[in-house]
DNA sequence: CTGGCTGCAAATTATTTGCATAATC
DNA sequence: GATTATGCAAATAATTTGCAGCCAG
């Protein structure tokens, strides 16, 4: 995790009258490094494997409090826990068959809000949910609804 | 409920093997009825009011069977409890604030099918997440997330 | 030194599973 | 009468809450 963008979060918390704990760097370290997207738990055990003392609450009420400061997002890909990732909010394609997640800009989404806002009102907000599918791979395989979500 | 049209759903279970019983009854009945989108325990209370001996596992099951048969199929709205509907695959769009729920055509998402199928090789499947907003009267709220789903 | 954060236990919510009994075909 | 479905209890998974002690600012 390069130093500077570990601060920047850091700095984003303190602003927010947040403090720095180790719990907190532990969780941000995560996230920076991997750069993937993980469930509570799976940040939990990545940071056990060297801080056991580090709590999977403590991991959820981290990932809630960076939310609120507009840092981290959660997105369902699925029945399953939910995923976490840095940055910008983005959308997902999920395969239901084999998992693989493919972020895009939610300026693929562009038409549908138009379309939406036009002829049913609605205002889209994007992210939340990934879209399911099949990843080019899987397209061609069997409807068995491995991971429907 | 029409008997026609429960009817119908009592003849399909049949051809797959199923057997008819007050419990299933009950379920089908509530969901033409209402016509809307319910919980599994949204249901299960529908029916408890006639009939307190149906548990919430046996509608669990119940819905179960019936999405094998392709009958009904649940959706998110967000955090929380899944829905059940009969019927036709449909696309759910959700308001963030009032929870209102509007069913929409597929048909609304197949330019978005095809711009992910040209440039990424993603065959969407639709109906199993609601598109998450604003409805009309609450576009522009606060953005204050609610149920965000 | 004080209020925010953590660890741990326990509660909640949504759903699933095991098993003996009951009801359908 | 052979299965399938049900009732009830209990397990599971994901997340939240309560509370006392700890630690950053």
């Amino acid at each position: 995790m390069p130093p500077n963008e570990i601060d920047t979060v850091l700095d984003q918390i303190r602003a927010h009258g947040g403090r720095i704990t180790t719990a907190r760097r532990l969780v941000i370290g995560v996230l920076l490094d991997t750069h993937e997207h993980l469930s509570a738990e799976a940040i939990t055990d990545i940071i056990r494997t060297e801080h056991p003392e580090v709590h999977l609450t403590t991991v959820y009420r981290t990932l809630e409090s960076l939310a609120a400061i507009g840092i981290v997002a959660h997105t369902h890909l699925g029945h399953g826990a939910a995923v976490y990732h840095l940055g910008e909010i983005h959308q997902h394609l999920a395969c239901e068959v084999c998992g693989a997640l493919r972020d895009v800009p939610v300026s693929v989404l562009d038409d549908l809000r138009a379309t939406l806002e036009r002829d049913h009102s609605f205002v889209l907000h994007v992210g939340h949910f990934a879209l399911l599918g099949r990843c080019a791979e899987h397209a061609a395989d069997e409807v068995t609804s491995t991971s429907d979500g």
